[in-house]
DNA sequence: CTCTCCCGCCACCCG
DNA sequence: CGGGTGGCGGGAGAG
């Protein structure tokens, strides 16, 4: 039947031979879900290149019409419409405001992407060919489709730090449904998050959502179980025996301490509140346990890259499978999937390492590092600990400061951000994950726990708050000096946002600006627009760059800079660049030392200052901060700091420093941060000019955020600092951001994760203006408190992708508006902003945002769970693919549509 | 070509 | 036995 089927949609479509029920296909929701703008996405559901699966069309059940529609569009007779459809049009119809919002926001709204496009579709059909057949155009790429951006719906579901109070548990199927997507594609999510607890099985079908509270905790209990297992050496073994050798010797890398049999070393899954069915039964979980193994690699290592394979030799030794070539494969397969439900969490994020052999595919750690504070939910910003964050390698900027922000950062709001980002970014043909160059993530700036700030030449505020001073590259504090006035604690880890500024030492300062300068960018004026006047403010000081330790959204943020280092002069940076960086971090010392050679002649082209702002990535800074994972005890104490775990991802910079980076083997490296391309040319002509372009009309003064764009070269990275309060400036999408074209930095610690740097060297004279105000006493709160205050970042893909700027000015506008809708407004807690997609993150964004301003830590509620699920849940999405085996259960996802009505209101406030 | 990784067959396992 | 799980790897999209 199945194939008859096919035969006459081929016949009907022509362009799709495959099927394309894809409509239908969940995973077109999944399409959706990125950035693409509906009219792009639109083509998700019609043209559905992909080929569906036959089962699913035959499971196509009037639920899943939705996807239907497409169909009809193409055949019509063979789906009819469903009722369903027609309800999403009536949807649609009833509820404008959801539309208008996405039409103009167009990023958000993952989901209920589909249900636009479906609704696109069905008009589409109505329509014409034509509109078909742009549709196909649009029509999602496979990446849409991909398990990384499931994963980002099905988390955008949950509030990352849900109240104690709540439970939310999670039905596989009605999630299945809602996200259109088969069952199968839920049980890998699931068992990764399983395998960080965040979520544990209640009963069959059944799941429990736990959030993110617990991460650091598991985390930190990874990171032991890893250190016990030494998978440290492992890695240095292997790294070196690929150097040598290509292929995959199992066996002897294993070391002494680690037998293989880490899996019972693994967590346990279960948790208290859902009685875990103990899951553990079956093989294994083997994804659980390569999850969990995988995350202990990248805990245990100093660089924290993990190449995949040396993640796939390690699992295969322990495994004690045959080595062959097959299971190496299939190994790799995995840890793709592990991968991508990690790097929606926005613990990790893809980077290449290069070796001799060529680019491997790695990735980079970026989620919290410093687990000392064993739990996770209060962040201590003890000043003990800022004295660790040291500088290290080149010079990059010592952070005194040091704070345990929160392991929990509002990942969730991040990850709203990086599909909102995506989404704008991606454009049908643009890779969104990861590797889109332009993509990017979003993170709120919020998370910052401190910023650090410093005019250039003005000293003052340097004294202030000398004891929390960034360094300049070379020289290295230590300050232990409590960021004045912050007290993240509490308020911080449940919510990232609360944000400390901290003035940096003028020294410093200069040192900045010299790098800058000479990172090529050919100076960039250090002034930081930022309102000072608000919360925000102090961040943008026009003139001062601004350091902002960030929670761990940050550093996801960081990574990602680190990344993708755009080329510093033009938006080009080779490739190689980025690579280079990484490999550094992360290759072995031989590969290191490669790269180093390769780099020497840059080196010497470029003048030694330039230099390290280049190593830097290009980023005006660097920090160093090395902080160890240590154990929790470890933790606490401070000084420890750069060496064990920590790596400097970024030592990309660092040429001659590599050598320390060697160390891989050893414990101790040297981290640095890099920037990333930010430095350089970046800042101000890439950089600007995405901004200026959507928003010419910022405000300076106004601006509550500055937007920051990453070069072309970078990744997309794109900074939103909240400039001021004033949360509509958020919401609006499009002109209100006031991308200033301040340049910002970010720069993430490697090491301490939780402190990445923010910094915006230059600040548009206009915005500047605002931002003055800061309080040069201390560290100011950004975000506002409640609203929009919560800055946004918003990175690049993680992956490096490119060079080629072209793609990302291209995609800073589309940026723009949906970013400007999504920070402020979604996250903050205007729930109303926030758009399907945003939901989640709103949730989350919201709690943020109180903490911010009030010392009382906000949780971070899931005060909308509810909602978002409704939210998410699109008719549309329902349709396809789910159905096999689910069709039996799922009615009950029929419910959708309904839910959808409600999005809007939701949405809508 | 390589890197990714989607997709879904089909084996486990449990009730 | 049926159904939930999820290992596994073919094969194709993307670069």
């Amino acid at each position: 039947m199945e194939v008859n089927c096919l035969t006459l949609h081929d016949l009907i479509n022509p362009r799709q031979s495959r099927l394309d029920f894809a409509i239908e296909d969940g995973e077109n929701a999944q399409k959706e879900n990125i950035f693409v703008d509906r009219s792009r996405m639109a083509p998700k559901t019609p043209i559905k290149n992909e080929p569906i699966d036959l089962s699913k069309q035959k499971i196509f059940t009037p639920e899943r019409n939705p996807i239907t529609p497409v169909k009809l569009v193409d055949r019509q007779q063979a789906e009819p419409w469903t009722p369903t459809a027609n309800l999403k049009i009536l949807i649609s119809a009833a509820s404008p405001d959801i539309r208008d919002r996405e039409k103009k926001k167009g990023l958000f709204r993952p989901i209920e992407n589909k249900d636009d496009v479906f609704t696109d579709s069905l008009q589409l059909d109505v329509l014409g060919d034509s509109a078909v057949d742009e549709f196909e155009k649009q029509r999602p790429s496979r990446k849409q489709k991909s398990l990384g951006l499931l994963c980002q719906k099905f988390l955008a579901r949950y509030p990352s730090y849900p109240l104690s109070t709540e439970k939310t548990t999670i039905s596989l199927d009605e999630v299945a449904v809602s996200l259109g997507v088969e069952r199968r594609r839920i049980y890998d999510i699931v068992n990764v998050l399983e395998s960080l607890r965040l979520v544990s099985r209640v009963a069959k079908n059944q799941y429990g959502w736990h959030g993110r509270h617990s991460l650091p905790r598991t985390l930190r209990d990874l990171q032991r179980l890893g250190e016990e297992q030494k998978y440290e050496e492992q890695m240095a073994h292997l790294q070196q025996k690929e150097l040598d050798l290509m292929d995959y010797k199992f066996g002897e890398q294993k070391k002494d301490g680690c037998p293989d049999s880490q899996d019972h070393q693994l967590l346990d899954f279960s948790e208290p509140d859902y009685p875990s069915s103990s899951a553990n039964s079956r093989k294994d979980k083997s994804l659980r346990i390569m999850s969990q193994k995988f995350v202990m690699l990248f805990l245990v290592s100093k660089t924290k890259i993990v190449t995949l394979d040396v993640a796939a030799k390690i699992l295969i030794e322990e495994s004690q499978d045959t080595p062959d070539h097959s299971k190496f494969k299939t190994k790799v397969r995995r840890l793709y999937d592990i991968a991508n439900v990690l790097t929606s969490l926005a613990l990790i994020k893809k980077v290449h390492v290069t070796e001799e052999r060529g680019r491997k595919p790695a990735f980079k750690w970026i989620g919290p590092v410093d687990f000392s504070s064993s739990d996770e939910e209060l962040v201590d910003v003890s000043a003990s600990v800022l004295p660790e964050l040291k500088r290290e390698t080149y010079g990059h900027i010592q952070f005194c400061a040091k704070q345990k922000l929160a392991r929990h950062g509002s990942f969730n709001s991040v990850q709203a951000s990086e599909k909102i980002q995506r989404k704008v970014n991606s454009e049908p043909s643009s890779p969104y994950r990861e590797k889109q160059g332009p993509g990017g993530y979003s993170l709120e700036i919020g998370s910052l726990a401190a910023v650090y700030r410093q005019k250039i030449g003005d000293k003052s505020q340097g004294e202030a708050l000398a004891s929390q001073r960034v360094m300049p590259p070379s020289s290295c504090l230590d300050t232990s000096a409590p960021f004045p006035g912050l007290s993240v604690d509490s308020a911080y880890r449940v919510n990232p946002l609360g944000h400390q500024v901290v003035s940096v030492a003028p020294m410093d300062m200069q040192a900045f600006s010299a790098q800058n300068g000479v990172s090529g960018q050919g100076g960039l004026p250090l002034a930081s627009a930022a309102s000072d006047a608000e919360s925000l403010k102090p961040a943008l000081l026009a003139g001062q760059p601004l350091v902002y330790v960030p929670s761990p959204s940050l550093f996801m943020l960081c990574g990602s800079l680190q990344e993708g280092p755009s080329p510093g002069p033009g938006a080009e940076r080779d490739s190689r660049g980025p690579e280079v960086t990484v490999a550094e971090q992360s290759t072995p010392p031989s590969v290191q030392k490669r790269l180093g050679e390769e780099r020497k002649p840059q080196e010497e082209e470029e003048p030694a200052t330039k230099r390290q702002s280049r190593d830097c990535e290009d980023g005006p800074f660097s920090l160093v901060m090395s902080k160890k994972p240590s154990d929790s005890t470890d933790v606490a104490a401070p000084k420890a700091v750069g060496n064990r775990g920590s790596a400097p991802h970024e030592d990309i910079h660092v040429d001659g420093q590599l050598p320390a980076a060697k160390e891989v083997s050893g414990k101790a490296t040297a981290p640095c941060l890099i920037s990333s391309e930010w430095g350089n040319t970046s800042r101000n002509t890439e950089i600007e000019k995405p901004v200026k372009e959507n928003e010419s009309a910022k405000e300076p003064s106004l601006l509550q955020y500055l937007y920051v764009q990453s070069p072309a070269g970078l990744n997309g990275f794109n900074v939103l600092l909240p400039g001021t309060q004033t949360p509509h400036a958020v919401g609006p999408p499009s002109g209100q951001l006031p991308p200033l074209g301040v340049p910002c930095m970010v720069l993430p610690s490697p090491t301490l994760g939780p402190f990445p740097v923010l910094y915006s060297p230059t600040m548009p004279g206009p915005v500047s203006s605002a931002p003055s105000a800061l309080p040069s006493t201390g560290p100011v709160n950004f975000g506002l408190p409640g609203l929009g205050s919560t800055a946004h970042l918003l990175i690049g893909p993680p992956t490096m992708v490119n060079p080629k700027s072209s793609a990302l000015p291209s995609a800073d506008p589309q940026l723009h508006g949906p970013c400007s809708l999504n920070l402020s407004p979604v996250m903050s807690r205007s729930h109303s902003v926030i758009q399907p997609e945003s939901p989640v993150y709103g949730g989350h964004s919201v709690s943020v945002v109180k903490l911010q301003q009030s010392p009382v830590p906000v949780t971070p509620k899931s005060t909308r769970r509810t909602h978002r699920e409704t939210f998410f849940k699109t008719p549309g999405s329902l349709g396809d693919p789910v159905l096999r085996r689910r069709e039996r259960n799922q009615s009950r996802n029929t419910s959708s549509a309904q839910r959808r009505l409600e999005i809007p209101s939701s949405g809508a406030d």
